[in-house]
DNA sequence: ATTACATATTGAAAAAAATCGATTTGATTG
DNA sequence: CAATCAAATCGATTTTTTTCAATATGTAAT
């Protein structure tokens, strides 16, 4: 079972490793092969596979495959959704205004 | 020396922990103070503060301090710079065109 | 079918992050 | 100024993540 935060957290952790920002930055300039990222990331060619897999399985990466070769690329819907989810996430709604217990002591 | 993915995976790295979402959930309805988000988290006072800490060092969340207290409420400011600071990110500029070196392998 | 090459997976090691209990700091109260 | 209480820091442990080298898989060419 997972919990909301999980699979929230599981998506935002695309965001925090170096080199996937890296790649990303590279795929603003649109599709990129696994070489041409290889070529350019510090990385070993097992790393970088399992940073695109994070990459895609948080949703803001799509992957085509065509004969030997990948292509990655920022995906339009994914991208919106996980802005939008930060977004909301740090929307104050005051929907719980509960008072700090403390107050009362003071 | 901190490169600018060092610098944005840090403050990306607020969101990538199941309970700094929660934190900043129980956020979301307005300020409250460490001890109202402890007794809402199953988590010990030591791990609060350092999550605390990392969320403030990401700029979403400030602290203000009152008598024995301290009150954390969302940063307005911290939470459009790092939402932008996501959209950018994840936007296309096509600045980069470069070809994938094995196409003309292919 | 064998070879060659691109990418994925596996297993192990290293590095980073989360957690806790104990202690310290800092402010407040008696 | 001693006692109290909230929050921060410290030190150690556990868990998670990153990384690499080796191997497997899957596709294409000979």
């Amino acid at each position: 079972m997972s919990t909301v935060y999980e699979i929230n957290a599981k998506i935002f952790k695309a965001f925090c490793d170096e080199n996937r920002l890296r790649i990303i930055e590279l795929l603003q300039g649109g599709e990129k092969c696994a070489c041409t990222l290889q070529e350019k990331l510090p990385i070993g060619q097992s790393t970088l596979s399992h940073h695109m897999k994070i990459l895609i399985e948080s949703g803001v990466v799509e992957v085509r495959k065509d004969k030997k070769w990948s292509y990655y690329s920022l995906s339009d819907k994914g991208s919106i959704a996980a802005t939008e989810k930060l977004s909301m996430l740090l929307t104050k709604n005051y929907s719980d205004q509960t008072e700090c217990v403390c107050e009362s002591e003071a």
